[in-house]
RNA sequence: UCCGGAGUAGCUCAAUGGCAGAGCGGGUGGCUGUUAACCACUAGGUUGGGGGUUCAAGUCCCUCCUCCGGAGCCA
């Protein structure tokens, strides 16, 4: 059987007005009386549904009123302009085959269920409107992180998922191992021995690809990762995930203005994508989830992100009409609360906050002139906060090594690392870019949960 | 992990310490153009678990669990 795609019909409905098509897909709703009544049908291929007219003439015509929400079945008929106000053209069924009656038990009603309740079921929630809609768009920037980064001769670099060191410093790590659990081989001290486990050594889930992207770079110039990440902590929040999806460029002779430059330049080219590739998508959101979505992202898209350094941020923090629970310090980390003012109040765009002290920021950024603060930056964007931090890296041997040991990490583990620098080394900088909360700002969805087709948080992985 | 809130029918929510309810969903019947269709009838409960106070606990107290919001950690 050959299918129409509901997509087709909607978008050149006048193509196949008067002609027979075969469509194949799952109820949303049925209506019916006693000799006519109407299916919404999906069939994934687009948001909306295509309306299934059927009257008493079908031989099952009272099988078909019967049945249930979420019940797939494939429809032969002639496609008409409908008389109805909400639709173009529906579809008069000549007949109706029922490939897979749904149970009555389905749990998803015709009416708006809490975003709670649709995480109990997440193998059923994409039939959802706005679960269809979110995973469409969740898609759709992932392509557009590609297609960015290639157009400009980016090489998109498999960093590995599971990492030799815990050194990476980014935050507590899920242990990899096939040592038996209950009874681990110890050595003469009596700790575990993970000379007999499977690597000859400790192994984690990655937290983050920078330092072995960074190999990359120094051969390929402009590289990028794209790939899941794992952090153990123990966060309950909105904004946090155990597992979640990171991009991470890193560009060879460039310094931080261009690394903002990149990030900037990719944000906005991978919203306006979303917003031309799907419009349905994203007028449902702007309707439902989010009504200032639209203003939100034509403001990103067409602004110069503020710019300031942490030191003015500071400044500009005292100087605010609002009071802070948290005192504001020069040398303290900025609380979300300062951030959000930032970037919701006192600009109402995006603002990379730049050059913070060196005391609150990782060891491989490059270590300002002043020699107290570092070349990081954070993207803050209105409602979801840090959706970026990056840094130019500290590409000079000594202050490296200096970083590495004054922060009292083990000089062993970076060997490969430091390398790098003596090397032929570069100037260069990278950033990492949270998958979820791009798509989280996109879309205007408010829980990392609800953009993750599977979260994995904190006493969470059923499915 | 800390602070706050919540947990009652499949879902969303009511119920002054005194008979545990409604709307939606399900079932049955009706209805010729519906749009979260409509109308009638009907079934459906270990009030998150455990302990306590009381003549009497969904309601008050203790404890544990889970979820939500905020914070910290970060992307």
């Amino acid at each position: 059987m050959k299918y129409t795609l509901v997509k087709e019909i909607f978008q050149e409905p006048q193509a196949y007005l008067t002609q027979k098509v075969a469509v194949a897909g799952w109820i949303r709703t049925v209506r019916s009386s006693k000799e006519l009544g109407f299916i919404e049908l999906n069939d994934g291929s687009f948001f909306k549904n295509l309306q299934v007219v059927f009257e008493a003439s079908l031989p099952n015509f009272e099988e078909v009123g019967k049945l249930t929400i979420a019940s797939s079945i494939e429809v032969q008929g002639t496609l008409v302009e409908s008389p109805g106000a909400k639709q173009p053209v529906e579809l008069k069924a000549e007949s109706i085959e029922i490939v897979g009656l749904a149970e009555n038990d389905y749990p998803l009603q015709k009416k708006r269920h809490s975003f709670e309740f649709l995480r109990t079921i997440a193998h059923l929630r994409p039939r959802t409107n706005t679960f269809f809609a979110v995973f469409k768009v969740r898609s759709l920037l992932a392509f557009a992180i590609h297609k960015f980064f290639q157009e400009r001769g980016f090489i998109y670099v498999h960093t590995p998922i599971i990492t030799g060191s815990d050194a990476e410093g980014a935050g507590e790590m899920f242990r990899v191992t096939t040592l038996e659990l209950g009874n681990p081989p110890r050595d003469e001290q009596g700790k575990i021995d993970f000379n007999q486990d499977f690597f000859a050594k400790e192994t984690n889930l990655t937290v983050s690809g920078q330092l072995e992207v960074e190999t990359h770079c120094m051969a390929f110039r402009k590289v990028y990762t794209f790939g899941p990440t794992f952090r153990a902590e123990n966060s309950n929040t909105a904004r946090h995930a155990s597992e979640f999806w990171m991009i991470e460029p890193e560009i060879a002779f460039a310094d931080l203005s261009q690394d903002m430059d990149l990030a900037e330049d990719m944000v906005k080219y991978i919203f306006q994508y979303v917003m031309e590739q799907a419009p349905e998508e994203m007028e449902f959101f702007n309707t439902w989830i989010d009504k200032t979505l639209f203003q939100r992202l034509e403001n990103v898209i067409h602004s110069n992100f503020e710019r300031i350094t942490y030191s003015q941020a500071i400044e500009l923090l005292k100087k605010a009409d609002q009071k802070f629970e948290f005192p504001l310090e020069w040398g303290r980390d900025l609380q979300t609360e300062h951030e959000r003012y930032l970037t919701e109040k006192l600009f109402g765009k995006p603002v990379f906050v730049t050059d913070y002290p060196k005391a609150i920021k990782a060891f491989y950024m490059r270590v300002n002139d002043d020699d107290k603060t570092v070349a990081a930056m954070d993207l803050l964007v209105p409602g979801v906060g840090e959706i970026i931090g990056g840094s130019q890296r500290e590409e000079r041997y000594e202050m490296l090594k200096n970083r590495i040991i004054d922060l009292g990490l083990n000089l062993q583990d970076y060997w490969w690392y430091l390398d790098l620098r003596r090397y032929g080394t570069v100037p260069h900088a990278g950033f990492g870019l949270g998958f979820e909360r791009a798509i989280m700002y996109v879309t205007g969805m408010e829980n990392i949960r609800d953009v993750t087709p599977f979260p994995r948080t904190p006493r969470n992985a059923e499915f």
